[in-house]
DNA sequence: GTCTATAGTGCGATAGAC
DNA sequence: GTCTATCGCACTATAGAC
């Protein structure tokens, strides 16, 4: 038998955001988290730089596909059309069968300052490595900046349709849509 | 004789620019700030929130010049290109006789990460507004935020533009560059 | 673990302007 | 008299040094 469980990493998230959702963010602490994944204190801290970051561990892997996808897009492709088309595998990848647990964390950062905070700051920073990655692939600067944060907001849009209630359409189908309305929007 | 010097608000910004010039953010307490504007710390924290705040102010009056200009817009004129002019309104009265000024301040914000967090706020909180005026003015909520994101990342181009030390241009001009940037490099 | 410096707060007092 | 901006001082909380 082995001396631990397995996947300490994803027990600490789901005992988070089901703790989270239970009692709020601020009325849960890491002790409490630790415990119910059978882990203590000590390691959750190992695994998280503090209290708010079990929540956001995802973006991370985020960053690195849609940065590996873009690597790899032909530079024919429009800048725009290459980040989203990251974003779409993304979308499929680590997102589509996660919707409820998606819908069910982002309520737990909509109810808290703090974490919104957080979130803002995580959505800069993946919106920085993709600029970083569009310059690497050839955009200039100032455009990479453009498109970067064109497609951040795209997705943000996308991800909020997609964890309402009613939400039927898939992600990627709905990251499809925001470009389009982003298209249209922003032409004069 | 009056009691009190006139604008103990400015003087605490003006101290509070130099010193985090002279010695960084971090090397600088509020109570030297306090002092060099000849008040005490006590006064500080009448007129700021926090230490970081002193470097923000500007920013709630950068969101109503914006919000009053596009309430005043015509409906006729597309989304993006009214947030734009408002843009262009703030760049002429708030900041164009004020570049060295605006440049060293962001020379500060840049050296120090939580600064550098506060501004990220700051800009979400504009786009959120900007994104609620053009709401308010009949655009959809996903397009709102599409064409309110693109405007201050265009904004933010602008004015990184603006404040690099060889700048010539004036920054509603680099506003209106990056504009078109901005619609060359999203189009497919 | 203790110590120190600083951020930030609560509240009554003060000196004028009105 | 009231109102306002500031002062002065005591206080808590916390981050970093040691």
């Amino acid at each position: 038998m082995a001396r631990w469980q397995p996947d300490a990493y994803g027990r600490l998230q789901q005992a988070a955001l089901d703790l989270f959702s239970e009692q709020g963010f601020d009325g849960t602490t890491v002790a409490e988290i630790a415990q119910r994944a059978g882990l203590t204190k000590r390691t959750y801290f190992r695994h998280f730089a503090d209290k708010r970051e079990v929540l956001f561990s995802g973006s991370e892997l985020l960053e690195e596909l849609v940065v590996a996808e873009l690597s790899a897009s032909p530079r024919s492709l429009a800048p725009l059309d290459a980040v989203a088309a990251g974003l779409k595998i993304a979308a499929e990848t680590m997102f589509e069968q996660r919707r409820e647990a998606a819908a069910r964390r982002q309520l737990i950062i909509d109810a808290n300052s703090e974490l919104k905070e957080r979130e803002i700051i995580k959505r800069s920073s993946l919106t920085d490595a993709i600029a970083a990655a569009l310059h690497d692939h050839g955009v200039d600067t100032a455009a990479a900046t453009l498109v970067a944060s064109a497609a951040t907001t795209i997705f943000r849009v996308a991800f909020a349709q997609w964890t309402s209630p009613d939400s039927q359409k898939r992600l990627a189908q709905l990251i499809d849509d925001a470009l389009e309305n982003f298209r249209n929007a922003t032409t004069s």
